[in-house]
DNA sequence: TGACAACTTCTACAGGTGTAGTAGAATTGC
DNA sequence: GCAATTCTACTACACCTGTAGAAGTTGTCA
């Protein structure tokens, strides 16, 4: 499932924690995208119908909660992102990101770390 | 910049080989996204007119030739990305990239490989 | 020099997205 | 019980995107 910039905004409020209400999530998003109330709800709406969050009704209010999750999201956009801008595939986007030299030193090291750590879990599992 | 989808697929053709003419382009593109000749043109000029490539006219003919870099439009997506989804850090999507277990053994090998080379060039430059 | 091919520009249109107002229903505080 | 508040549903609208047809222009081959 593909999510767009604003809904993107929507869901991080939500996995922040939930079930949510509207309200709450307004109050979370604050005002840095300077939404009004009516257009918060109106993306709800979308994104229930989408069948990225659940909605509950509680007498008059209704409750949210997500159904897809962070981690598929994340998936997804990943895989899109690689397969538009990546020729499909991990390596040349890890190459990319360690040639651009985004990372600052301190994260290049925890990546190593975590590279590391990783390397271990694989031999276990894989 | 920011490319849609459809754009992406224009650029990764066009950045294959340019000067290019849009019947290049869209033999390249052969029926994968099997669009009319116009629909490549349309969208041509649109990436003209938003500044992505640089269209001259030679006699009839309009040849393309990009002017925002495969590389440009790979970081300004990635940043995106990472931004929307990975809490605008690195680090998260490095991890992720890795639980997500996504990448066969012997890409983690060269992941690996490509870290330590960059370490090493890192060091030089910075 | 005329017909056919190829190219261009203009125009269109449906569906999605960002954004929000308005009106009506439910809740609450006195 | 009624007014103020809060919530929901419905509606709207401009812009972007994917998609392409129509009509006009230019090039080319006989």
């Amino acid at each position: 499932m593909k999510l767009t910039e604003a809904q993107w905004q929507i869901m991080n409020a939500l996995w922040e924690n939930w079930p949510a209400t509207a309200r709450q999530i307004a109050d979370r998003l604050g005002n840095d995208p300077n939404w009004a109330y009516t257009t918060i709800k109106t993306m709800l709406t979308r994104l229930a119908e989408k069948k990225a969050v659940k909605e509950t009704k509680k007498g008059n209010i209704s409750i949210y909660e997500p159904v897809l999750t962070k981690a598929g999201a994340q998936r997804s956009a990943l895989k899109s992102l690689v397969n538009q801008a990546f020729d499909g595939a991990f390596g040349p986007l890890m190459h990319f990101m360690l040639e651009e030299q985004k990372l600052p030193e301190n994260q290049k090291e925890e990546l190593l770390k975590v590279l590391k750590a990783g390397e271990q879990k694989g031999a276990e599992n894989d």
